[in-house]
RNA sequence: GGACGCAUAGCUCAGCCCGGUUAGAGCGCUUGCCUCACAUGCAAGAGGUCCCUGGUUCGAGUCCAGGUGCGUCCA
């Protein structure tokens, strides 16, 4: 077989993917034993597009499952998505808009019906791009958050719930969507830094003596006040509190009340209270029992209780409030003033505290339970200091508000009659009332946070609640990756509902991946219009260089900086492995279809050198996926692949493959060893080009009960037996540090690449290197083009008309062309001779310390004593070539 | 206001947990090569007060404290 002149990565991708498919090599099979790897994904939303996270997350949760699977293990990786309640409505909510209808005029029925078809059409976009990723995901087991089972699930935990009183309604004060008209969760309201303005407003006492001014930043919301405060220990206000104020533009009496938590330095130290506008009003408000004054209806426009005010936007109220008081002499001042502003974290509106009746959860419980499972180490966060995040969140945990005023979503299965006005929860709609046995049943409007599912998905895509042979045999799931801003919303939710109903973390080891930023930095956001459509770089590189690039940035603990010069870099990298493939296969010409394994005693050096790094590759890479290094994993098969692999040992088999015979052979077995076992290093990085390659070699390994495909090859383990050992295992540095010598030495002397030169090496004796020279001095021979290499004694006579290098076990030579400048050569040495002599200084300064001699262990003195007397002979080797070279050159 | 992360070559980053090699990689740059797998390449080279100050230590890029700058989360 043979390979095209250059990869095509875009038909590889296709072509591969659908045969791993059609094979059915993702499935997972409950009823095979054996170890057991099992994820699931944390759900896309199901109207997303894949951005840079997605292809980071998905792309290592991808590694180890490839890595797994091919390690044997029984592997389940579970994809799909979840229905996004707020951004899915208003995804259809905005189509619908360009129709010039909304989603009233529908009707509930008919809107919902609308979002499915939009789901069916769009639904399947992200998980196609991930497709595209490469995941290899059990496709079979797709899920979505409002399938059936999972709407079951749901059901039943929170009818559960509901039941253990862990589920409760209440009237307070939430943060509301005025846009989206719903109820939001505090997860999902962003603290924005907005300039505003500070009002002073004054209100003058109810009998008319005076008045005093208030500070706050909206004045609109003075239409709901029910009291003005300040603190108890303030003794400006003593005399005044319990008085009467008469509220501006309203008329109504107000008191002024005393409460600790006013701050006296905000404003003039007096506030408003408006409780059904301000959690902390809304708090004092309860504190003293005062009245709540809703101004506002769903939609953020004043209602009736705003009297003249009814039917303006907070926006216009505002102004109109201001501008009357102005009128009125009653605004004393306006300040600049910045404060963070809540906003929607879908759509952006400011948030306004509403006084609203709804689900929650009582969370303390689960909570608790949840922080023990991490205490404990029953799950683990990646990298570690994650879990203080997740501590501090847990620890301060507020009751969770479940209820959302949408359309798109699970609804909630609670139920009253219409006639006795009894609230029942229950997994289907009771037939009758239980207290008045009524038949007019209503269902609850209102349906659940998205995350309410979503945090059942690790077991409720298992089958839960039934006890299903996916549950026994992949639960608790083995690992979950995901982001950082996503700890609160699923990590933390999956392992309080997990803990919950299943009584086991939903997941052994959490890890935490860096967060995507472009090349300068700056985080990836629509607003600022630097984000980098992943679909885009793989055109332009290939699937493969971008999974390799984004695992070698993937540092624990910082952030991924993506640029393009990386994505180049591996592509090369692509094309280095798909050349170094053309070369082994061109060289099998003639060769039998599975080459017979050479014995070790059989190899030449350079053979049993290249295996003994291919042991020491394999035995890094494995230890770095275990441990979720995902950069130094990848930087282990690269480095071997191309500066061992191809730079060395593919340089070093020609001699052998044009000579036939057991040379040639050896070289082929070796060659196809190598190339085998990297790609299954590689496969979990980069499956397309690998498994691309590695059909046209599959014909020539000989393995007992390998598979058809890289993709379920098994993961290459450590030979048993080192094969280099003694003397010789370093044989193969010294050979390379010998013709990196003399490479750069005919670099500086000037020889034409194809030019044959004569170079010299002598040894110090101590050091042990010459043992091995006959060995490989027909390496350091072809690969530092040389016409002879000869063995002089170290304190003999140097050789004439040469330059030459000091290294730490010896001194090379190598002849000048004829004609050659020696001051050149002359510089170069007194360079090399100053930076030898700056080390030994260093070791002079440390050795005549007194109390270096006294305390430092005596191994560690010997240590220092050898690398310093190594300097030592290097200069003595140097000044002894120097003196020489004045001799030749005069 | 509270917490966390980061600072090493022109750029992007390893190394630090566990102190002691002549501090590394990729990209970029310079020079020479189309050498029979690969110019997406080969060979060679230049390039570093390891952010600052202090401490611990025989010895600090590495450990500790403080500072500065950048980033992020929570309130």
């Amino acid at each position: 077989m043979e390979l095209a002149k250059t990869f095509d990565s875009k038909s590889a991708e296709e072509k591969w993917f659908q045969r791993w498919i059609d094979l059915g090599y993702f499935k997972a099979d409950p009823s095979r034993g054996g170890k057991v790897f099992s994820i699931v994904i944390p759900p896309p939303n199901v109207t997303g597009q894949l951005h840079l996270g997605h292809a980071l997350n998905v792309t290592l949760q991808d590694i180890i499952v490839r890595t797994r699977r091919m390690q044997g293990y029984n592997t389940l990786w579970v994809p799909g998505t979840d229905h996004a309640g707020i951004a899915t409505q208003n995804a259809v909510e905005k189509d619908l808009a360009r129709e010039g209808k909304t989603r009233h005029l529908l009707g509930r029925e008919k809107f919902v019906e609308r979002v499915w078809q939009w789901k069916e059409t769009y639904g399947g976009r992200i998980l196609n791009q991930l497709r595209r990723l490469g995941a290899s995901c059990d496709w079979s087991r797709e899920r979505f958050t409002l399938d059936p089972g999972l709407s079951r699930a749901v059901v039943e935990v929170f009818v559960r719930l509901y039941r253990e009183n862990l589920i409760y309604k209440d009237r307070r004060l939430i943060n509301w969507c005025p846009r989206c008209e719903t109820a939001l969760s505090d997860l999902e309201v962003d603290h924005k830094e907005t300039r505003g303005h500070l009002y002073y407003i004054r209100y003058p006492f109810a009998d008319g003596s005076g008045a005093i001014t208030v500070a706050t930043t909206r004045p609109e919301t003075m239409l709901g006040d029910t009291a003005v405060a300040v603190n108890p220990a303030d003794a400006r206000f003593s005399s005044i509190v319990g008085r009467k104020l008469k509220l501006p533009l309203v008329g109504r009496e107000i008191p002024i009340i005393a409460d600790a938590a006013v701050e006296r330095e905000f404003g003039t130290g007096a506030v408003k209270i408006t409780p059904a506008h301000d959690f902390n009003d809304f708090e004092m408000g309860r504190r003293h029992g005062l009245e709540q004054v809703s101004v506002m209806d769903t939609r953020g426009l004043m209602n009736e209780a705003a009297g003249a005010y009814r039917g303006m936007d907070r926006d216009s109220c505002r102004k109109k409030v201001v501008a009357d008081l102005e009128a009125q002499g009653l605004l004393e001042k306006i300040e600049p003033h910045t404060h963070a502003v809540g906003t929607c974290s879908r759509c952006d509106t400011v948030v306004e505290p509403m006084l609203s009746e709804q689900w929650y959860v009582r969370v303390k419980s689960l909570a608790e339970k949840a922080i023990a499972a991490v205490r404990d180490g029953r799950t683990r966060f990646v990298p570690k200091f994650w879990e203080n995040t997740y501590f501090n969140w847990m620890e301060n945990i507020h009751d969770w508000c479940i209820s959302r005023q949408l359309w798109w979503g699970h609804r909630i299965p609670a139920y009253r009659c219409d006639r006795c006005n009894h609230l029942m929860v229950a997994a289907s709609r009771p037939e009758r009332c239980e207290e008045c046995s009524g038949t007019d049943i209503v269902q609850d409007e209102d349906v659940l946070d998205t995350w309410f599912s979503s945090g059942l998905w690790p077991f409720s895509t298992l089958g839960w609640p039934d006890q299903t042979p996916e549950l026994a045999r992949y639960y608790p799931t083995s690992l979950l990756i995901t982001g950082f801003d996503i700890i609160f919303f699923w990590v933390a939710r999956m392992m309080m509902m997990g803990l919950k109903f299943t009584d086991e973390v939903p997941f052994r080891d959490v890890y935490i991946t860096p967060l995507v930023r472009d090349k300068y930095g700056k985080k990836m956001t629509k607003s600022r219009g630097n984000v980098v459509d992943p679909l885009d770089l793989m055109d332009r590189y290939g699937t493969d260089a971008l999974r390799l690039t984004l695992a070698q940035l993937s540092v624990q603990g910082r952030d991924v900086i993506l640029s393009e010069d990386r994505l180049a870099a591996s592509r090369a990298f692509a094309n280095k492995i798909w050349n170094a493939a053309r070369f082994v296969l061109m060289n099998l010409e003639g060769a039998e279809a599975s080459v017979k394994a050479v014995e070790t005693a059989k190899l030449s050096l350079a053979d049993r050198w290249i295996l003994s790094r291919l042991d020491r590759a394999t035995r890094e890479i494995t230890a770095a996926i275990d441990a979720y290094e995902f950069n130094i994993a990848s930087m282990a098969v690269y480095q071997f692949a191309w500066h061992e692999f191809c730079d060395w040992y593919i340089e070093l088999s020609k001699d052998a493959l044009k000579a036939g015979g057991e040379a040639q052979a050896a070289a082929r077995w070796v060659l196809v060893r190598c190339l085998d076992r990297m790609l299954r290093l590689l496969h979990p990085f980069m499956p397309f080009v690998t498994e691309e390659i590695w059909q046209t070699i599959r014909p020539y390994i000989r393995e007992l009960g390998l598979g058809e495909h890289l993709v379920v090859a098994k993961f290459p383990e450590p030979s048993a037996a080192e094969p280099l050992a003694g003397e010789e295992s370093i044989a193969m540095d010294r050979c390379i540090e010998a013709t990196v010598a003399v490479n750069r030495l005919r670099a500086l002397l000037g020889f034409h690449p194809g030019q044959r030169a004569k170079a010299f090496i002598g040894f110090r004796s101590e050091a042990g290197a010459e043992a091995t020279f006959a060995a490989w001095r027909p390496y350091a021979m072809m690969l530092g083009k040389l016409e002879s290499f000869e063995h002089i004694e170290l304190n003999g006579k140097p050789p004439a008309r040469s330059a030459s290098d000091a290294l730490k076990w010896g001194q090379v030579w190598v002849e000048a062309p004829a004609g050659f400048d020696f001051d050149k050569a002359g510089q170069e040495l007194a360079r090399k001779r100053a930076e030898v002599q700056k080390y030994i200084e260093q070791h002079e300064a440390r050795w005549n310390n007194p109390e270096f001699r006294a305390k430092v262990p005596q191994e560690k003195q010997d240590e220092m004593h050898e690398r310093f007397l190594d300097l030592s002979a290097q200069r003595d080797m140097l000044d002894g070539q120097l003196r020489q070279l004045e001799r030749s050159g005069s």
